[in-house]
DNA sequence: GTCTATAATTAGATAGAC
DNA sequence: GTCTATCTAATTATAGAC
């Protein structure tokens, strides 16, 4: 905590963790800047202040959320270092799920661009996914095996918790506890040494 | 084809296909009537008068969808009958995952309603998701275990093509075609099988 | 840097002619 | 049943005081 003049304002990193809420829970449309404003707790004008437009305060919001994938796939690599393939995949299998447990509005985003014409898919591909695609140790390096192998890991670790109130409500089972975590995570693991 | 006054008209089911369309592309609330009633061809005013408003409209649409669903499974278990188990599950999976390609907005509405005020995602579980998941004739009869297996399997089997822009713009590989959709739809039957 | 007030646009829904 | 025209409300973005 440094004093005086050295601490400048905290402010943007509010209202973008704000809008990263908003954006989960409404989707980019359904968001609204006035709500986001309210739950950083400032007014509307200092958005555009800020940011320019809705558009930048959303790539502010996925830069942030982008910033913690980092964060998890760096601690990911020092686990996962000297070990066998086998160890890797169950690792990554395990950080990947907790990852979505903790931040299940990631593949809403992913989802919700999955037909796009405004741009922002092809901005978040190119600023932030593809990094991620290379990054991951586990997959194949064939092409096309990597491409399903990718959304066949991330589909299946992570709608459970995209979709949690749904499915508290269709099956009666809450996802969001340690040991579903644990449990989804253990299954998927098996899941994929056991099928490939 | 009834000639005369048999034929009432059917610009209800093509607002609702249109509606379905905008849905899927735009989200509920990025989908707007003006750009629906242009789809269907109609004016705006009409949308109104055929249901009462945007969220009735979106039943209908989600009626529609569902309907496909149920034929999808009628097909599935005359396909299944007097099937093993385990050849029931492959017999499934593909069904299932053909299905996803076909229709990717899907799995996206049940996305957008994980995390829902609106009574929407209550309105869908309660008429159309709980009687599909109570169907799938090789889940597990485990509460929990089938909760987790449903979601491994919806999210592996319908994330690729619920992203596919996303999927061609990351990986260079197009997810939809007969061939794409059939090696994806071998390796989560090839997991699903083994990891069990 | 933060606020209030408002402009400009667009949304869903309505009224009423045909 | 279908259309045109319009209302009301909500949205993003801007202007300007402090």
């Amino acid at each position: 905590m440094s004093p005086g003049k050295t601490h400048t304002s905290d402010t943007p990193r509010r209202i973008a963790n704000a809008a990263l809420a908003a954006f989960a829970e409404y989707g980019f449309d359904g968001a609204t800047t006035r709500d986001i404003a309210k739950r950083a707790q400032v007014n509307q004008g200092l958005i555009t202040y800020h940011f320019q437009s809705k558009e930048a305060l959303w790539r502010a919001a996925m830069d942030a959320v982008f910033g913690e994938v980092d964060d998890m796939l760096a601690t990911m690599e020092e686990q996962v270092a000297g070990k066998t393939t086998d160890e890797q995949r169950e690792i990554g299998i395990h950080a990947i799920v907790s990852f979505f447990a903790s931040r299940p509005e990631t593949v809403r985003f992913m989802v919700e661009l999955g037909r796009d014409q405004s741009g922002r898919m092809a901005w978040l591909v190119d600023r932030h996914l593809s990094r991620v695609y290379a990054r991951l140790p586990f997959l194949s390096d064939d092409r096309h095996r990597r491409a399903h192998e990718f959304y066949l890991l991330a589909g299946a670790a992570a709608l459970i918790f995209a979709a949690r109130d749904e499915c508290v409500r269709l099956t009666g089972v809450d996802p969001a506890n340690d040991e579903a975590v644990a449990y989804h995570s253990q299954m998927l693991a098996r899941m994929f040494s056991s099928g490939l």
